[in-house]
DNA sequence: TTGCTCCTCACGTCACGTGAGGTGGC
DNA sequence: TTGCTCCTCACGTCACGTGAGGTGGC
């Protein structure tokens, strides 16, 4: 069985992937040890030791601290080491979990800007859009308090206190043109643009247009769509969509953030 | 608008789930700090940060070092985040496909110690298995090396070569009975024990035993089988598999790991 | 002798966390 | 005055990484 071949820590190190500073680390706090030390004091490893370290990474790549896994390899029984893995399995189940909530905020982001970028911005046009599926906050209520960020920060809240990822878009919510028109920058309700929400900015025809500038300044934008869907006798029947394609995220200056109005035509 | 409306460091934290001491520390380094300074020095922040820390934090949740998303929030367009979340997007598919791998491992081992911890030991029985997917490694060749431990490592270079997981349970398989009895501790090949690989031990009626003992180590088991079978008169036709259910991972003395034996019975 | 690997300190790093000691407004 | 939040150092921590300076075998 030739169980004293053994192998030098850079042989060990180049073939279980963890690093010479990391196996002297580990070495140092008494987490993992070489099986003998030559008459030069060199680190010799047994090869049957690649086992050990192979479930010290498993468990190091499920962010189990060290010295927690220090602990569990002094006294391990199949019991707690059994009970570890059911744990650390529904550990991975929320990291994987978490993950792909960021993929698609990521995914979402993505493809907000990826219309901001080729977006024509001085041009109204009637597109036909797809659904888009959203998170509809509460109803927004300027008279009493009349902050917008006061709506704003409820808003956040409500959805945190719903268990909500606020790292989606945040749209606005006007109930209808009229609504918009007078108040531009104050939404009858905010929205996430979340590819889980349950409500939906419906498949259609929709007249949309596009203006820059910092949070809530609209410019001339109401106006000219009204004036756009007169000239073209088109009947603007439904609620108006805000979305920032660009914002804070991926440009500097406020003055540039580009602003998307959407409202269904019939 | 009011955008002069403010929260206190304190609330800004509380309300954007980043502690104090990290919205200090981004202050420092200079990657976020508040809209403001009070008279009395106190950070004050205004809500729609609460936009750009949540941007902050999904790149931090991606793991992107704290300096590059400083360099990156310097001088972003709408092109580079782009790019980044692109980049960052492939970054999260990785991660995942790792994350449900580690978490295959941990079932896969947690079957195992589960079959361990309420194996009969010293009982031989005829048991009904269900398939075991496993993945094969070469011919082992100990006629040339004869070195145990050359022949293991020279299989897990091989899978490491071929971007296998060795982080899998490794069993020892023989060709047949006879090859099992005249060194048992040598098998023809090595294996992991990996729901996704291409070989099987297939479903069928197997003779099994077990044995305590270290790697290597089947004391009179293999003589103890081939009695039970003449006795009962069942022809052991197939393979010999070997696994360890309970190993250096789970048991602290190497003279307690237990070794499972199967072989298969027309 | 040269080149190679190994050794042991010691110090650095990254992204914060944790007091210590002090301030300022109600 | 008390209680509260805020401030700025300074130092700790976690899991290593990175030299510096020296050893030992071919």
């Amino acid at each position: 069985m030739h169980e004293n071949q053994v192998l030098s820590i850079s042989q060990f190190a180049a073939f279980t992937g963890v690093s010479r500073s990391t196996l002297i680390y580990y070495d140092e706090i008494g987490l993992f040890s070489p099986v003998s030390r030559g008459d030069n004091n060199y680190r010799y490893y047994s090869p049957k030791q690649i086992i050990t370290i192979n479930f010290i990474n498993v468990l190091r790549d499920l962010s189990v601290p060290v010295k927690e896994i220090r602990e569990l390899v002094r006294n391990r029984t199949p019991e707690n080491i059994n009970d570890l893995m059911m744990r650390q399995d529904q550990e991975l189940k929320k990291k994987i979990r978490w993950l792909r909530e960021s993929q698609k905020v990521i995914r979402t982001v993505r493809n907000l800007l990826n219309v901001g970028i080729v977006a024509d911005e001085d041009a109204i046009s009637v597109d036909e859009l797809d659904e888009l599926p959203i998170m509809m906050g509460r109803q927004n209520d300027f008279e009493e308090s009349s902050f917008f960020y006061e709506e704003f920060i409820a808003f956040c809240r409500q959805a945190k206190i719903r268990g909500r990822n606020l790292n989606y878009p945040i749209g606005g919510y006007f109930d209808n043109m009229d609504v918009f028109l007078q108040l531009p920058s104050l939404p009858t309700r905010f929205f996430f643009v979340n590819p889980d929400g349950e409500d939906l900015r419906p498949a259609g025809r929709y007249l949309t247009g596009y203006t820059r500038g910092y949070y809530g300044r609209t410019n001339d934008l109401p106006a000219r769509m009204v004036a756009y869907a007169k000239e073209h006798s088109l009947v603007l029947d439904g609620p108006v969509y805000n979305i920032y394609l660009l914002d804070e995220i991926s440009v500097s200056d406020p003055d540039l953030y580009l602003l998307q109005v959407t409202v269904h035509v019939s």
